[in-house]
DNA sequence: GTAATTTGACCGTA
DNA sequence: TACGGTCAAATTAC
C-alpha cells in the first residue's frame, strides 16, 4: 500500500525541537510534582516506603538541573506560521444531517496533545509488537511531515481503547515519533503476559493498595470484589505505571531485595514470564501495598486526580516493546487512575 | 469477499 | 476561527 499522503509543504524547521521541548517540558512538571509530594506527604511516601528518601531527592534535583539546562538549550521562539488548508472535496458524506441520527460522536478530541499521560517514543520501526489500524492521517501544523493515527486492532471486538500517533521525524526521516494514549484491554495473545491468578486464598491485607490495569479490574483492598478469576489481561501493568519510575531512575535504584520484598498476592505471578515493564510495574503496586497512606507519582496536574476536575486524555499508554520508552506512574490515595468523564478511569474503593 | 488504508468531512477545544 | 483528532466512504491490497 502507498502512501500516498496528500502533499508537503516547505518546512518550517523548528519542529524537532519543539517536540523534544514538549517531552522536557512533560518530564519537567513531572519531576517538579514529585519535589512537591515528596516535601509535602505527611505520611510514607513511596520513597520512604523503600528508603530511599534521600535518593530520590538527589534524583530529582538533578534531574530539575539537567532538564532547566536542556529545556533552556531548546528553548527557541517555536510559534508556527500559519495554516494552510486543502480542499479538494474528494466525495460527501452525512448530507448535514450529523447532528440528528449520526453516530455517537467522541465526547472531546484536542486534549490528548496534552495530557502528561502520553508516552512518547523514537522508534525506527512501526512495528512496536502490538496490533494497530489507521484511522487517519493529517498534515499538522509545525511539522513537514503529516501525523497518522492508529487505534489498536481490536477495538471494535474487545473495545481496546489504545491509540498510538506516528510521525515521522523531522530531523531524522528514518526515525518515528511515536505517541502512545491509552492502554491495552484487548486479549491479544501477543501482547498480554500470561498470568493464572491464584484465586484460592484472598490477598493479604497489607495488599490493600493492590491495582491491576486492565480497564476492567482493580483490586483495592482484601474486600475487594475482584475476587474471581482475573482476565489476562488484568495483570498486564501498562507501561505508564512503569514510566515514570524508569524516566527518573526508579528502575535502577531499587535492589532487587525491595522487589522481592513489595511483591505481594497476585503480582507474584508477575515474576518470571512478564516482560520487563511488567516486573517493574508490579514492584510499584507492591510498594503502593505496603503504605499505609498515598504514593503519587507522575507528571500529572492536581486536575488529574481524583477530586480534582477536568479530564484526562487517558492512563497508561500502550506497551511498547522497549523499555526505554516506559513512561509515567501514577497512583493516588484515593486509588483512582485517570479522569472520572474518561472510561480510562481505573477507580476502586478503598 | 474481507480487511486495511486513504483521505475529505466533521466536530470539539483553545 | 484555526487546529487537531476522529469518522466513515471510497479505495486498495490480499
Amino acid at each position: 500500500m502507498a502512501s500516498s499522503a496528500g502533499g508537503r509543504r516547505s518546512p518550517p524547521a523548528t519542529a524537532a525541537p519543539r517536540v523534544v521541548m514538549d517531552s522536557l517540558i512533560e518530564v519537567h512538571e513531572g519531576a517538579t510534582k514529585l519535589q512537591t509530594m515528596l516535601e509535602e506527604s505527611p505520611t510514607p511516601s513511596i520513597a520512604a516506603a523503600a528508603g530511599t528518601t534521600s535518593k530520590v531527592r538527589l534524583t530529582l534535583d538533578g534531574m530539575m538541573s539537567s532538564l532547566s539546562s536542556a529545556m533552556s538549550a531548546l528553548d527557541t521562539t517555536g510559534a508556527g506560521a500559519g495554516g494552510s488548508q486543502q480542499q479538494q472535496g474528494r466525495r460527501r458524506r452525512r448530507g448535514g444531517a450529523a447532528a440528528v441520527s449520526g453516530p455517537q460522536r467522541r465526547s472531546s478530541t484536542r486534549r490528548r496533545s496534552h495530557s502528561p499521560f502520553v508516552n512518547t517514543v523514537n522508534a525506527s520501526t512501526l512495528d512496536d509488537g502490538n496490533s494497530w489500524r489507521k484511522y487517519g492521517q493529517k498534515r499538522i501544523q509545525q511539522s513537514p511531515n503529516p501525523r497518522s493515527y492508529y487505534r489498536c486492532t481490536h477495538r471494535p471486538d474487545q473495545g481496546c481503547r489504545a491509540t498510538r500517533q506516528v510521525q515521522t521525524s523531522d530531523a531524522n526521516p528514518s526515525e518515528f515519533i511515536i505517541s502512545y494514549f491509552g492502554q491495552h484491554t484487548c486479549r491479544d495473545p501477543s501482547t498480554i503476559p500470561l498470568v493464572i491468578p491464584d484465586d484460592t486464598a484472598p490477598p493479604p491485607d497489607d495488599c490493600a493498595n493492590l491495582i491491576s490495569f486492565g480497564g476492567c479490574t482493580t483490586i483495592a483492598g482484601a474486600s475487594s470484589s475482584t475476587t474471581t478469576a482475573l482476565p489476562p489481561q488484568a495483570l498486564s501493568f501498562d507501561p505508564t505505571t512503569a514510566m515514570l519510575l524508569s524516566r527518573f531512575g526508579y528502575s535502577s535504584s531499587l535492589p532487587a531485595a525491595q522487589v522481592q520484598g513489595y511483591r505481594c498476592g497476585r503480582e507474584e505471578a508477575l515474576s518470571s514470564s512478564s516482560p520487563p515493564a511488567a516486573q517493574l510495574a508490579a514492584v510499584v503496586v507492591g510498594s503502593a501495598g505496603t503504605m499505609t497512606s498515598s504514593a503519587t507519582v507522575g507528571s500529572a496536574p492536581a486536575e488529574y486526580w481524583p477530586g480534582g476536575t477536568s479530564d484526562m486524555a487517558c492512563g497508561p499508554g500502550s506497551f511498547p516493546s522497549s523499555p526505554s520508552s516506559l513512561g509515567f506512574m501514577t497512583g493516588s490515595p484515593f486509588g483512582s487512575f485517570g479522569n472520572a468523564g474518561d472510561d480510562d478511569l481505573f477507580g476502586f474503593d478503598p
